[in-house]
DNA sequence: ACAAAAGTGTTTTCTCTACACCCATGA
DNA sequence: TCATGGGTGTAGAGAAAACACTTTTGT
């Protein structure tokens, strides 16, 4: 391979992760106790260095799946911070993505293993660096994109009732929705299914399942699905 | 300094910036030939690489300086380009930035010595490597900004007509919008200001001059078109 | 009987859109 | 006078918001 760009500077080059999950109500975030030098100890969100024949995305593909045991998971690009003093010792440049998943199907004794624990987003804790400036991003981004698709379903389990996708939402925005309305409003999205089976743990009556329907072509993305 | 990432490899990591003017009634990007070794000669964005003492967002600053003679200009980050293999030669990791230029008031003599040009956007040549996909996400960018705010004025001079800036989002939605309602919607912002004077060139009846009223919070952010 | 959520329907308000219409003026 | 853009007003469609009301069932 020939050097044509001898004579320029080269830098380390890291993924952080903003995990949102979803439980009793609130958004919650997976967060590390960072496991080495400097400010090892710390609370972090979960990053790893770029290896050299991946691509950011694969990198954060990488560090998620080793660190929950989840693949296939939501996952976008947020932004770069490229501060150079952003840590206090040397300099690194960070793509921060955010990832969406259901709490109860990750790993949890993986998880537990290295230390990592779900705050909730109402309530964190001290982060080191510019962590805090990367989960306010990515939240934004968050909120951006719910308003166009159905993107928090990655939240829920495979199955889920439409109150649990009201309080979810209600999560996200910080804000309630009437409930007739919400309901007419996603259903007439014409993207969830209806199932036969019902939950009968969080009303006396009892709600249907839904579920997405994948069956549909991409081309009602008129604001909604893109997953 | 510690060094305490030792054994994680080190990356060149580069700006690219989409450069978008307005001139006739359509969109125009600046390219440049390549100045240097690999694929010199050929167009390409303009781009550099970052030194040790700036961010990426500085980085595109000094770039657009050194080329358009413009400081102060509006700029953003789109999205970072990793893929290892992105480039032919050597591996760059580059960050996306778009900007907004007037194109009256840029440096034409600096921009001609580069060789450099304004291609319409209908039309482009063929571009290096992944730059086309780079102006594609930073198309997506704009369009979606300008549905919420009024970030397309950084195109047009600092007085401008109504049917100037008409003119202006239709090339940046590829649409047309009415003349009657894209008035009333733009006016209903409250984030225009009516000056005395008039342009009696674009028409018989004479346009009264508009320009931003900067006085404003940032609480213009109500939508300006629907998608 | 009551409470709480499920589910449906109605009314009101607001915005987007299409389009009619007058004004001013250079050619 | 005609064409062109400037500028205002209005009626209809459709969405969003507010809210009334009925159903179901565990306690």
């Amino acid at each position: 391979m020939v050097d044509y760009y001898s004579g320029h500077s080269k830098y380390l080059f890291a993924v952080d992760c903003v995990v949102f999950g979803y439980e009793e109500g609130e958004l919650k975030l997976l967060l590390y106790p960072r496991a080495f030098e400097p400010v090892k100890g710390k609370w972090s969100l979960m990053g790893g260095f770029v290896m050299p024949q991946e691509s950011c995305e694969q990198a954060a593909c990488r560090v998620l799946h080793q660190t929950t045991g989840l693949q296939n998971i939501f996952l976008e690009q947020v932004a770069t911070f490229s501060d150079p003093n952003r840590e206090e010792y040397t300099r690194v440049i960070s793509v921060v993505h955010v990832a969406l998943i259901d709490i109860r199907q990750h790993n949890h004794e993986l998880v537990r293993e290295m230390g990592a624990e779900w705050w909730p987003l109402s309530n964190l804790t001290e982060l080191i660096f510019d962590h805090k400036d990367m989960i306010r991003e990515a939240l934004e981004l968050l909120q951006r994109k719910a308003g166009y698709s159905l993107v928090g379903i990655e939240l829920l389990p495979d199955k889920f009732t439409l109150l649990q996708l009201r309080k979810l939402y209600e999560a996200i925005y910080q804000r309630k929705f009437d409930a007739g309305n919400f309901r007419k409003k996603v259903l007439s999205l014409d993207a969830l299914e209806r199932l036969e089976e019902k939950n009968l743990t969080e009303s006396r009556k009892g709600a249907f399942y839904y579920r997405i329907r994948y069956s549909q072509s991409d081309t009602e993305t008129e604001r909604i699905v893109k997953f």
